[in-house]
DNA sequence: CAGCATCCCTGATGATACTG
DNA sequence: CAGTATCATCAGGGATGCTG
């Protein structure tokens, strides 16, 4: 952050808290990164991300869909269709937050050796 | 999931999901970027970060403690004194979320901008 | 197929009181 | 000061059943 004055975090962090829970939550994270790759239909996404169930990813995508990270295609045929796209912006929020869960896969191994260590260290 | 080729979302997600949920956690964010511009006492810290209750506070520094994202440096004198630290380690995620809190800083107005197309749209 | 509505339950969070 | 312990609350998330 810039070092400098007191970025008052709160001011910074209130505003954005609720965008940022929304691309950071459990299954906001997951879809974001499948819809990286390429566009998916419903069921398809359900698959890929396993184990959401169908009114989480609704709930989900109406979500990232209202904030404008996702574009839902719906064509007027039967049975019906639905592709899941991202946007430009919800390009950028999916690298941002792919970028972070490249860096926790990177230092996992840290993070479970400190883990260990502060096990260790409380159960004499 | 894993019938695709290319970066299967959840094999590379479900190692770090957790890792990640605690530093995206509501409290997480917060008390990262706040020891990213120094260290803090305890009090301190929930003075700076505002809203936190004293047991959540307490919680969330001693899963990053545990992830060897902070350090905790104790001093026995009376009254107690307290001072949380980032460890590199902690350096680098605060500063991954960080990023990521001033992305969607940045992209704010267009999130506000999508969701009111979104509602005005259905709400006619 | 692509959802929405409903019920239900657990775990996360907050308020309060107490301790070394 | 720096926490822990306890209790109450409440929203997230799953299971099920129904519809266009």
């Amino acid at each position: 952050m810039s070092v400098t004055a007191s970025p008052d975090v709160n001011r910074v962090m209130c505003p954005s808290r609720l965008i940022l829970e929304h691309v950071t939550s459990r299954w906001g994270v997951l879809v974001l990164a499948a819809l990286l790759e390429r566009s998916y239909r419903f069921s398809e996404l359900r698959r890929e991300v396993g184990g959401v169930s169908e009114k989480m990813l609704a709930q989900t995508l109406r979500t990232l869909e209202r904030d404008g990270f996702v574009h839902r295609d719906a064509r007027p045929v039967i049975p019906p269709r639905v592709d899941y796209t991202l946007t430009e912006l919800g390009r950028e929020a999916a690298e941002q937050v792919w970028g972070l869960a490249r860096w926790t896969e990177r230092r996992l191994d840290a993070v479970f050796l400190a883990r260990e260590e502060y096990d260790k260290a409380r159960t004499p």
